[in-house]
DNA sequence: ATCCGGATCGCCT
DNA sequence: GGCGATCCGGATG
């Protein structure tokens, strides 16, 4: 079956999510992207992966949020059209990858912190340094950047027509998702703006969990 | 498991 | 001039 004809189906697996989606509120695309598949060609191939924690970054009024400063040379894509990426650079050697939200002039986006990788874990595993364990491939900001080529060049970039796209993938049902504080913050740090897929061994940050002595996993 | 320092630099104050 | 939406390795308990 071709993957081009399918014109009349809604939201197949792999179809770019379209603009509408990102122009809803940031919490709720943050809670959206959760199992969404982010997609990343360069002439070193694809790489991909299932996103599985994000964070929202509510706008100008939300102290944590880049536009916290206003309109900057660095903010300027965050007040780009919804589905438009925003890349940046921090602590001098790391690039963090967002998706812009909200209508042009509403400088908010959802950070992506984790993903599970699908397509290309060889690359990523060769961009990475070949970490002992793939679950440390693409468990922070910084690293899923680096396993997926994503830098700054790719500022800008349109979610659903470029090399850098995110796609439909396996929504995760409620019951799955849990929501926490924003990490690595300092200012409105309180605040529930994190989600992530309960479970996941592909989480930045698991929560600490009771282990008992030694155990099958359970499920 | 948790804490800490070092690396490294663009951007805002 | 100082500080990050980070990561890693080493020390500590």
């Amino acid at each position: 079956m071709s993957t081009r004809t399918a014109r009349t189906t809604r939201r197949s697996p792999g179809d770019p999510i379209p603009a509408s989606f990102y122009d809803r509120d940031t919490e709720q695309v943050a809670r959206d992207l959760l199992g969404a598949v982010l997609r990343v060609d360069t002439s070193d191939g694809r790489a991909s992966g299932r996103i599985v924690e994000t964070e929202a970054y509510l706008g100008e009024h939300d102290a944590a949020c880049h536009a916290a400063a206003g309109r900057t040379a660095r903010t300027h894509w965050l007040y780009g059209p919804p589905g438009t990426a925003y890349v940046y650079f921090i602590y001098g050697m790391y690039w963090c990858f967002n998706a812009v939200t909200r209508a042009v002039d509403l400088p908010s986006a959802v950070l992506v912190r984790a993903i599970e990788p699908l397509e290309g874990v060889e690359l990523m595993r060769e961009r990475r340094g070949h970490p002992r364990r793939d679950q440390d491939l693409t468990n922070g900001p910084g690293k899923l950047c680096l396993a997926l080529g994503i830098t700054g060049e790719m500022n800008g970039f349109d979610l659903h027509d470029s090399p850098l796209e995110i796609v439909h993938g396996e929504p995760v049902p409620d019951d799955q998702v849990e929501v926490t504080p924003r990490i690595g913050i300092t200012r409105a740090a309180a605040w529930p703006l994190r989600w992530y897929v309960r479970g996941s061994s592909f989480v930045s940050k698991a929560p600490t969990v009771r282990r008992g002595p030694r155990r099958r996993p359970q499920r």
